[in-house]
DNA sequence: CTATTTCACTTGCGTTTCGCAAGTGAAATA
DNA sequence: TATTTCACTTGCGAAACGCAAGTGAAATAG
């Protein structure tokens, strides 16, 4: 993903794309939000099978612009856990809009329709559900 | 944006970014439901100054992808116009969403107080207007 | 009717990013 | 003490990007 370019249009929308406009940024994010993961292990583990070098690009970047925060675990030392900034707990809401675009067009998404009801009856209540639980496993 | 990958986990947000995660994909659709911009000249005139080869290629990968549709000007037969499709239509909730955050997070958002305010207000009203719009332009 | 301009691309080419495989060093475990 | 685990780093070929210049068809100007 590409540094600080200086093409910055005042668009909120761009300014979003230069944040995390990449196509791994937000599956981290996804990572965290939905199973909790935390190390670099756990993010390598997951089923995109992002490299090891992009996937310590990618960690840098998102604590750089403000996403993630990065601390030692403190039971074993070679451990570093990522969490979520309010910054990156904020992009819930986006990941939230793409999971439904994607069960709405991928005829292989596996969401369960009971997801897809309680987040158009009840947004709201399932944003902020989402979003506390992670605070949970900090 | 690279073609067709096979990475395919079968995750919603993975498909989606497959399907427009770039840079550049989302502020061609922003441009034409905010701007309602529709010929490639008009695409290439945005504030982040899109390289030719670039626009180009992503217009075609839209249609692939069945986000856009590309039909020829009446009138002007050296035009082409790209309207969105449902799907496409379907994406300015991601959009919406994209603009909340960087509105939050980007000092240098210019995004009327209202707009947002209504958005939080009454989000679904305002994005069936938004949708609504872009059809009275195709 | 001819010359110029407009429009939507295409082509070349140097730079950057990606993606895979292998390697490294520190800390934990056997 | 030896091995494994963990979080990276390094090398390198391939792909994508970004800029500048070029192309061909259609519209417009003279």
């Amino acid at each position: 993903m590409k540094k600080n370019k200086q093409k910055r249009s005042p668009c909120p929308v761009n300014f979003a794309l230069e944040t995390f406009g990449d196509v791994w940024s937000l599956l981290i994010v996804r990572d965290i939000i939905n199973s909790h993961k935390s190390t670099y292990g756990e993010f390598l583990d997951s089923d995109e099978n992002i490299s090891t070098n992009i996937l310590a690009d990618r960690l840098v970047r998102l604590e750089e612009v403000g996403v993630l925060k990065k601390t030692k675990d403190k039971k074993d030392k070679r451990k570093d856990r990522y969490t979520l900034t309010q910054k990156g707990i904020d992009l819930y809401p986006i990941i939230l809009e793409m999971m439904l675009w994607g069960a709405k067009y991928d005829p292989q998404a596996p969401v369960p329709k009971e997801f897809i009801a309680r987040a158009k009856k009840n947004r709201g209540e399932l944003i902020k559900e989402k979003q506390d639980g992670v605070l949970k496993f900090m």
